[in-house]
DNA sequence: TGACAAAACTATTATCATTAGTTATTTTAA
DNA sequence: TTAAAATAACTAATGATAATAGTTTTGTCA
């Protein structure tokens, strides 16, 4: 029988580059066990089961992204800490498509573990912000339309959604400021 | 035997009516034949397997999404015909989130009917932006903008993604006039 | 070294998509 | 009007997957 010697860490491993591979819909526990040349039943001694799994990796995902996001931005402010962030965000839904397209999922949002990495990630976009000097509610609202405009442009991007033949970080930039030059003018 | 009449329009209806209520993952041939009263075989008749039933869905949902931003922004134009296709894009979203969902699937983007459709869809999105008179490049930036905002606040939205205390259609005016305000400054 | 916990296994069940082959019902055309 | 063809449904079977139960092997540690 010869273990294979898994571990939490190893399965996630696996679960997160066949999700970067062929998106969310190739992560199975067929695909996994195959990958670590074990069969399926073994995985539930590390996780629980696939919906598990699919939480495990929307943690992690948000974890790395917030800690792309703050280390983009350390020593920043202003347009400038926005658009490092941004860079960062689009930078990191482009290198994992699978895990960004994972943190994306709803179903489990009533988890603990997923309200406070999510919880975090926004700690590090209110702080980015507000420089700006916006009351309270202006933040929110701003802070909702950076992630609309982040979350929305890597979404299209990552389905091919542009098909136009015109440079897709130009129109990046363009669409960054152009939200920064609108909350300037307010 | 009895027939059930079924046909290509009223499986999709079914299958639309479970999408809208559970979701894209609710989606199944059996779930569909058991609303129908019929076996799952049964549906091949008129569908072409499950992925062939997603597709048709994506391709409804973006004809009535397109058809909705047509009727919105009928007679006017400028701000308010971009203000008027935003409300009608959220109110999409939010009347049918799994049609929503369907259309954001890339899984058939080389399919014909679907690249049609989008075609249509993006030609609206271009028409309301046209009075600005911007340039060419400017032109195709701003509509990546403008689907990247939209889908992205009625993405976040629909994933139950603002969890803040504060009114979400003040945040949708907020986000949209301040892109369009964005534009202006340019 | 012997007991125990952990990690893997086999076997099984249930759900779903799909295909093959069959039967009943319409529709069409002679 | 009726026989043939097309259509729509069915049953049965296969294969993929998730999950559970129960078993066996492997380490570890007192």
């Amino acid at each position: 029988m010869s273990r294979a010697g898994l571990d939490d860490r190893i399965v996630l491993e696996a679960a997160l580059e066949i999700t970067d591979r062929g998106g969310l819909e190739q992560l199975t526990l067929v695909a996994v066990a195959k990958k670590l040349g074990v069969r399926p039943p073994a995985l539930y001694n590390h996780v629980n089961g696939l919906p598990d799994l699919r939480n495990k990796l929307m943690i992690d995902g948000l974890h790395r992204l917030k800690d792309e996001l703050a280390r983009a931005t350390a020593g920043q402010t202003g347009d400038d800490a926005v658009w490092a962030a941004s860079q960062a965000y689009l930078a990191f839904a482009r290198k994992h498509p699978g895990l960004y397209e994972a943190t994306q999922r709803p179903q489990h949002w009533q988890d603990g573990d997923v309200q406070e990495a999510l919880r975090q990630l926004m700690d590090i976009i209110f702080r980015i912000v507000s420089p700006f000097g916006l009351d309270e509610e202006a933040a929110v609202h701003t802070v909702r339309g950076l992630r609309s405009l982040l979350h929305g442009f890597a979404s299209l991007e990552g389905q091919g959604g542009f098909g136009m033949p015109l440079n897709v970080d130009e129109s990046f930039r363009f669409v960054v400021y152009t939200f920064l030059a609108g909350i300037q003018s307010r």
